[in-house]
DNA sequence: CTCGTGTGACTGACCTGTCAACAAGGAGGA
DNA sequence: TCCTCCTTGTTGACAGGTCAGTCACACGAG
């Protein structure tokens, strides 16, 4: 019941898992890659674009579930690439202020309907509605009891 | 049918699977630090344990279906942590035999424990029978198609 | 034999992510 | 006011990973 090492069937599916993982990720790396961006410049993009408005590292990093300091990093080499601008202004002297840039906005617009393709027909394509219902329940409630572990 | 956003539905869907790769990852990745490994470390060591005997960095990246460079890369760290030994002693003069120290076989032995039970205790215990299927289902199939698209 | 091609492994440059430390600004109570 | 504590954001050091380039060796065709 509890050994040390996991049984054939478990074995089975934690393997099926794993490789769905490896494989799902650096397929859409690459393909995000083709299209000139990247999986982290990506989500930064879309959390921007469809706020509609500049946003605080703080808010970015609480929308994509980053700690603070990945986000600072990831802010200042997206700012050197020219795709977002940081300014200082705020209510909150220690706040800054983030806002797509034109190159922002563009990139994010090349890039886009790729990866909504890439997703439809690699992963939604192979789940029919049963599936996919099982799927979205046994990920929610994963999530909720290690969310609520911390 | 085919826009440039993925509907609701869709997203409700991948986007609870995105949510359930962070959360197991981040987890996953904690846990074996907390035992003192990291998941690098440990897929490399799990490799070996069950080998029986030196592998050629050639067959751990066929097995874990990682480049030379990440593993050339990754067994150089180890090396230095003195997890693994190379050595060239080998019929093949361009090959090089990595073993396990006994350190590493200690650290194998402290972290796996309580790697297997995370993972029974975070994922598979969430998976009643028929999800499971679902689940091996479905996984093998995305796999085998962004495999055979290479 | 030797030439060409493929394989095994390593390295350096570079990008990404985590952790710990830090600076500096708010916010509230004694 | 002053003290304390929390929040925001940055930075440096480091582990991890990808990519391109290099070197040495193996091996079959001719």
């Amino acid at each position: 019941m509890s050994s040390q090492q996991l049984d054939p069937r478990e074995l089975a599916i934690w393997g099926a898992f794993l490789d769905l993982w490896r494989v799902l990720a650096s397929g859409m790396e690459r393909q995000l890659a083709d299209a000139g961006s990247s999986g982290a410049d990506y989500q930064v993009l879309v959390t921007l674009e469809e706020a509609g408005h500049p946003l605080r590292p703080r808010d970015i990093g609480n929308q994509l579930a980053w700690d603070r300091s990945r986000v600072s990093h990831q802010l200042r080499r997206m700012e050197q690439r020219g795709l977002v601008t940081r300014t200082s202004v705020e209510v909150d002297a220690r706040g800054t202020l983030v806002a797509l840039t034109a190159q922002g906005r563009q990139t994010l617009r090349a890039a886009a309907p790729g990866h909504v393709a890439w997703v439809r027909q690699n992963f939604l394509r192979h789940l029919d509605d049963d599936d996919a219902e099982v799927l979205t329940r046994v990920a929610q409630q994963i999530v909720d009891s290690l969310t609520r572990a911390e």
